[in-house]
DNA sequence: CGAAGGCTTGATAGACCTCAAACACAGTGG
DNA sequence: CCACTGTGTTTGAGGTCTATCAAGCCTTCG
């Protein structure tokens, strides 16, 4: 069950982020790992479980979330093919959060044992797993900013600009449309709004030319102007090279 | 300059999640650092920089924080003696934010390289460093849920329950009262709420009787009547014991 | 066809903000 | 010694953002 394609997503994450050596790659690649297919909302690990392995996302979408007193919930990170959203576990032995799908996903699955087997040989790709979760707590803070300091409607746009990047950094984006197969009450449970206020701001944006999103398809109609009103800056995502997303694809848009 | 003196709080600190040993201590007390003395409301690492070190927070008061168009600040989190805010700084080679005093404070700087010896020569410190940067992440997401998801009111009552768990488990707490000399501002750039706001919620936690807050000493009335109102659950904290706060110390109330 | 999930819209309500001013207190300087 | 200043706290009134409640609509699917 050790797969050198389930491990491909993981070593496009880690390169977009970290310099690889091939001897590296090949260690990365021979990590022993159960391949799981889930449907949508099923979780993957729960507030309170003492997980023995961590899950490297292959296929699909994942989130982090709590749930508050009164039923709410609050997403703290969507997990696109390539992330670890329990690498953490290593360290902390007991989940602090809940770890569930968004759409129906596949999760590749590693034995802790095999993890610590790895980082404590090669302390460059323990490097590379520490700032990969040490990105993650960037992302995070540039959430608290956002859920503090932003409106609604600036929220939603700087997450479309995240999306984006982040998926267009392990090749899964077609220019700037990418695939979002969820609710708008999951973009609300992301940005502590309520669907209602969701749908009225997608409206906005809509009408100000910046997206479309339909089928769920999610395209940037005004890459510049969804920057500009979401407040982008993409340092915090700690990307190698930043991609070029002021150009649209050129099967799209000819030049004469 | 270099002190064991100096490194005790982070001794403290570390402890206070990870069992270290002796010999592990020793290495650790090793580390050469420069003791800076600084004012209150001076930056130590600005948004942007490359810094070639990392600081450790011996006495004061510290915070990460952001600022966003309209010049309003976001605090991110709060670093207490012991507390290593910038040390991410070693993978993440730009800061995406600013660390700086919100009291008078000494800080020791220890320059990357030895950090990274010291790392690179011993797994466990680096496990040990690892765990302190994902305790880090787990608190900037229980602040995410309260930022999205609770009231203002609430927010503060865990705030309130979150530094006198943090502040007691490195001994800096006299039983349910702790040193906070700063201003209702702080806690509202922290919270995300203006000073007006969050002046009208302290009222309304003295009224319930949860808490005094004054010159500069906040004393919690009413722990569990505290934690009821923030909601609050240590479990994110990831220390290794949990202090013992539903008892007020004993010199305090006498049992007859 | 009915049921369920998701999107959309309207009306009302609540949390929190903004603006403004008064007040308390410590530090400064004439 | 007493204005004077600055910082921080407190209070009030009005306004904005977002929530809540409620209903209608559309699509998908069994």
């Amino acid at each position: 069950m050790s797969g050198s394609a389930a491990a491909l997503p993981l070593l496009r994450k880690l390169r977009s982020t970290f310099e690889l050596t091939e001897a590296e790659e090949r260690s990365i690649l021979a990590l022993p790992a159960q391949i799981r297919d889930m449907k949508r909302d099923q979780d993957i690990v729960r507030e309170g479980d003492r997980p023995s392995q961590c899950c490297v996302v292959l296929a699909g979408l994942v989130c982090r979330y709590r749930v508050v007193v009164g039923g709410r919930r609050q997403i703290l990170s969507f997990a696109i093919p390539g992330d670890m959203p329990d690498l953490q576990s290593v360290h902390l032995t007991t989940m602090d959060h809940n770890i569930g799908t968004l759409t129906a996903s596949t999760v590749a699955l590693i034995p802790h044992a095999h993890v610590n087997a790895l980082i404590t040989s090669q302390p460059r790709i323990a490097a590379a797993f520490w700032r990969d979760t040490l990105i993650d707590a960037a992302v995070f803070r540039e959430w608290m900013v956002g859920l503090g300091r932003r409106l609604a409607h600036t929220r939603i746009a700087h997450l479309v600009c995240e999306l984006v990047v982040r998926l267009t950094a392990v090749g899964l984006s077609e220019g700037l449309r990418i695939s979002l197969p969820v609710s708008q009450e999951v973009i609300g449970d992301a940005l502590g709004v309520t669907v209602v206020h969701v749908n009225r701001i997608l409206q906005a944006l809509r009408k100000e030319g910046l997206i479309t999103w339909s089928d769920g398809i999610l395209e940037v109609k005004d890459w510049p102007g969804l920057v500009r009103a979401g407040d982008f800056d993409p340092t915090y995502l700690h990307l190698r090279e930043m991609p070029k997303l002021d150009v649209a694809p050129f099967w799209r848009t000819p030049v004469n």
